[in-house]
DNA sequence: ATGGAAAGGGAAAGCGCTTTCTATGGAGAC
DNA sequence: GTCTCCATAGAAAGCGCTTTCCCTTTCCAT
């Protein structure tokens, strides 16, 4: 009655078997110089006929690797769980993890409380590293602060700035707004509305300096009446674009930070009349799926979402084994031109 | 040089700091009895003066509560990641998980291999409970019998058939399938395909099982020859979209097992100038957002995606907490008639 | 042959917590 | 006023593993 649960194969009972000490199994199963070839096999041998699967907890408690990478997303899980393009992330860490034999735990909060359920799991010796995840400036700092103090191996997947040094992975999102910019004011747009959302990651925030930078450099400031803000939700894009569309100067061309807003207008526009390229153009960012399969298709930024989350993971469990890693990688975007972009209308 | 990392406060130092012994620490933390009221605020007050947060590894060594939940998802992250109705589920669960101060540890794995990391962390001592998560027939018992010799708390979320006695939530996918073959038989539809996939969860089989009863009901029988494979995938339903609407004998209703294949051999048509309901019906399931963003859109069955992962979760925690719960749940579908379908063509 | 270094193997000390089990004090009963 | 009994606090024993430290071997060089 010591225990309910029905006990498990200990390191004890494989030495025993092996008829070896404990410490022989424990050198055997991390890898450890000292053992002999012979012994090693016996042991290996050993434990696969018992079946035997060290226990994480008591690995983690003595500081031993524990497999088991955290991931810090500090919107909440809702965000999360309806953008393809995180999603990309994710899966992109998923299945990079899966092949080096680590697990994620995702750690999502809301945007006003990062830590109260990830300090716990921070402190709680279960994490091998962590990644960090489109966060924005302050709580980059916050969370920094909290994961060296563990001093766990960390990697950001997002823009590092304000932080170094440091591992990150990004995509390079600046190039992405100018090359937006310059495609619309190739194609005559002068008037501009952007899409963007209160709160938001680094990313974004490059994105719509480098896209005003551009129009500045032409003289066109973009006018804080037309800068409109979502959540990045289909919806919230629907549910703006009256707003966008309905004014006496409408504009010409509309930057959506991300493509679910940049669809959501594109839906509104359709149900009231209004047409794509002709009366204006819009551009999204991240080329999800649905951006190419609208009506018009959307011109838009490719990001590469699954490899951005493979490459951080691959970081960090290099970092993990103590392996030279190069410290941030800026990952290539490329601009997709489809039909929701033309020429800008006539006045 | 004992530890890299920098040592936490331990509970050590909270029983010092307060004047008590370390038992009456953690007996407080874990709300047990036997604590008079101004040493359990006394300590209290000590815990949140000095920021203690108690090691997970060491508790679950000792067989506390660890506040993590496994969810073991046989079948590979790119199968889970891009499936909007499963991402619902998930959604569901980590909602609730949030509320009740859990964590979720998501496990993928490969259909031919769920346990090789799954097994690792169920005997890893860090799981408080577990969710499976659409799985097969097989699959299910080798999980059960995995998870049980853990004696860990474990909700299915699905199908619970096969297995009993067990805690289990699922929509009700036969009604769902017995519902459309209504709804086409209805439409004068005698001459059905349908768009399966191999290796497919139990809530498949009850739609396509549910469908076929109704059908043979009236004397029709499924031609073998018009059961087509696809893996879920939009892609898969464009790809064989063209072996199911070239035949001679093309189907006048296409009954695709979930939304997005669907929604992808509709886009094969419309690319093949196939009129849609005109020159064929076609229903899916599950009722994903772009179900409803089609052209047509799409005729479907809603599975109430979010509150089966809510339940789920809740059910979980209630099991770990020892109080009694409902055993099984079985959450209504709803018919959604959309324009995917209409009249049996005349031939 | 023999001394010494190198290399393999074992004992034991924790890691931080939960959980008995035992001790202690105060209240109630006689 | 003494004795018995609760209620509560404290001591100590693990949980299963890693790691340090030390003792045996083994092998090479002299």
């Amino acid at each position: 009655m010591t225990s309910e649960r029905k006990s498990n194969i200990t390191i004890y009972q494989v030495a025993a078997e092996a008829g070896v000490a404990i410490s022989t199994v424990s050198k055997v199963l991390s890898n450890k110089s000292g053992i002999s070839a012979a012994t090693r096999a016996r042991v290996l041998a050993t434990v696969n006929r018992l079946g035997y699967v060290p226990t994480l907890a008591a690995r983690g408690l003595t500081g031993g690797k524990t497999g088991i990478i955290g991931l810090v997303f500090a919107f909440t899980p809702r965000y999360l769980y309806k953008d393809p393009f995180l999603l990309d992330n994710i899966l992109g860490i998923e299945e990079a993890l899966n092949d080096l034999d680590y697990n994620l735990l995702i750690s999502t909060g809301s945007e006003t409380d990062i830590s109260v359920s990830f300090d716990r799991l921070l402190r709680g010796r279960y994490f091998d590293g962590v990644i960090i995840m489109e966060t924005t400036e302050i709580q980059k700092q916050a969370l920094y602060h909290k994961v060296s103090e563990q001093n766990l191996p960390w990697v950001i997947m997002g823009y590092p700035q304000g932080i170094s040094p440091c591992c990150a992975v990004y995509a390079d999102d600046a190039s992405g707004g100018r090359l937006l910019a310059e495609h619309l004011l190739a194609l005559g747009h002068r008037h501009f509305a952007v899409v963007t959302t209160i709160n938001y990651p680094s990313g974004v925030e490059e994105r719509l300096k480098s896209f005003s930078q551009v129009l500045n450099r032409v003289g066109i400031q973009i006018d804080p009446a037309l800068v409109f803000i979502g959540d990045f939700s289909f919806e919230s894009g629907y549910q703006v674009a009256e707003s966008i569309l309905n004014r006496p100067d409408r504009p010409t061309a509309i930057f959506a930070m991300n493509d679910r807003m940049a669809l959501g207008i594109m839906k509104w526009a359709s149900e009231n009349g209004l047409r794509i390229p002709e009366d204006f153009s819009i551009v999204g960012f991240d080329d999800i799926q649905a951006a190419s399969e609208s009506q018009p298709p959307l011109t838009t930024v490719r990001q590469p979402g699954i490899e951005v989350g493979r490459e951080a993971a691959t970081m960090l469990v290099k970092l993990i084994h103590g392996e030279p890693t190069l410290g941030q990688v800026l990952m290539d975007v490329e601009f997709i031109q489809r039909g929701s972009t033309g020429p800008a209308p006539q006045i």
